[in-house]
DNA sequence: TATACTTCTTAATTTAGATCAATGCACCCC
DNA sequence: GGGGTGCATTGATCTAAATTAAGAAGTATA
C-alpha cells in the first residue's frame, strides 16, 4: 500500500522537516493535532495503558501516514504517543486538509481511497487479533511488512503483534 | 456515532427492502459487494476462521452502514459474511457510492467523516484487543453499545469481544 | 579499551482464558 | 403435554502465552 498519491504533499504550506531518531512528534493528551507524512525514515505510534505497557499501533515508513484519525473526529485528546525510531525527514500536514472545504474534487475522492485503505488494514488487523496465534501473527506480519522487520527492534514487532518479546522469540527460534 | 447523515440514502437508484431474521445477505467470497444502510432491525458480519470457528467483526443497529470495505478497496472476494439477526429494513448501496465521480463535493466530505469515524472506531477495537482483558472488554462494550446486549445473544457479544461465550458467562456472573 | 546501555535468548513458573463436559432453562413446534 | 433445539451457566482440566529471572551478545559512549 503506497500513500504517494496523498494529495497535500504538494501543498505550499506543508513544513518539511528533518528529526533526529527518538524525537517525539505527539505526546498524549495533545489536542490539535496534525498528521505526518514521512518522506524518510520511520516512525511509530503507540499507546501506553493503565499497567504502563507499551502497545504499539502502527509502523510508518517512507511514503506512509501516520497520525490520530480518532482523536482528530471525535475531537478529544490523543492518548497516542509518537516518535521517530530513525532519523526522519517528513512533512506536517494539518489534520484537517483530509476534509477541509478548499480542497479539489479530486483531492476528496485520492483522500477517500487513502481513508478506505487505512479501514481495510484495520480491518485485517482486528481479524487477526482475534484469530491468529503468535505464530500465525508473525507468519503475517513477515507477509505484509517484507521489508520492515530488519529495520525494527523485534521487541517493537512483538508489541504490534500484541505478542511479548519472548513469545516471538521462541517463535523465530523454532522455525529456522 | 450516527450514519443519519449518509447522503446515499435518498439515493432514488437506492432499493429499500426487507428481510427475515437470519437472511443472508453476503457470503464469503463474493465479489461486485454491497453496502447495507440499516432503517431498521439488527445486521452483523463475521468470518469463519481456519479452525471453523466464528469471529463477529461488527453489528449494524439502526442508522449504521455494513459492508466489507476491505474488500472492496482492495479489489478481492470477502471474508466477511453478513447477515440479519433480526427482522431488518435496509437499503442496498453500490459500494462506489462511496468514491464515485458523480457525488458532490459536500457529498464526498460526509463520505469522509464517515469513513474518518469507522477508522475511529477500528483504532479503539485494535487497542483493546492488545491490552484489555475480558473483563475490561466486556466494560468497554456495555459503555460503547448500552442498548446492544438486550438485543444480541451472549455468545455473539463474546464473540466480537474476542472471548469464549463461557469466560463471558463467569465475567457476568462475578460482578452482580 | 573499558563501561554501560539495549536488545535478544533461554528456561522455570504462573495464569487467564480456552476447552471439555454436564446441567438447566426457555421457547418452539408437532 | 412431551421432545427438540438453541443458549446460558457452572465446574474441572488444559494450554498458550505471560511473567519472572538470568545471562549473552551487540552497540554506543567515554
Amino acid at each position: 500500500m503506497s500513500h504517494s498519491d496523498f494529495l497535500l504533499v504538494d501543498d505550499p504550506s506543508a513544513q518539511k522537516t528533518l528529526f533526529k531518531k527518538g524525537t517525539v512528534l505527539q505526546n498524549k493528551g495533545d489536542v490539535h493535532l496534525k498528521a505526518f507524512y514521512i518522506k524518510k525514515g520511520l516512525v511509530r505510534s503507540y499507546t501506553i495503558d493503565s499497567k504502563g505497557k507499551q502497545h504499539v499501533f502502527m509502523f510508518a515508513p517512507e511514503e506512509w501516514i501516520i497520525g490520530d484519525i480518532e482523536a482528530y473526529q471525535y475531537e478529544h485528546p490523543t492518548e497516542l504517543f509518537i516518535d521517530c525510531l530513525e532519523d526522519t525527514e517528513l512533512i506536517k500536514l494539518k489534520m484537517d486538509h483530509l476534509d477541509q472545504d478548499h480542497l479539489s474534487h479530486d483531492q476528496l475522492k485520492k483522500n477517500l481511497r487513502l481513508l478506505g485503505r487505512r479501514v481495510g488494514l484495520l480491518q485485517r488487523r482486528v481479524l487477526m487479533l482475534m484469530s491468529a496465534t503468535a505464530g500465525e501473527r508473525y507468519a503475517l506480519f513477515l507477509k505484509d511488512y517484507p521489508l520492515l522487520p530488519n529495520r525494527i527492534p523485534q521487541y517493537m514487532i512483538a508489541s504490534y503483534l500484541g505478542i511479548t518479546p519472548e513469545a516471538l522469540s521462541k517463535i523465530r527460534g523454532q522455525k529456522t
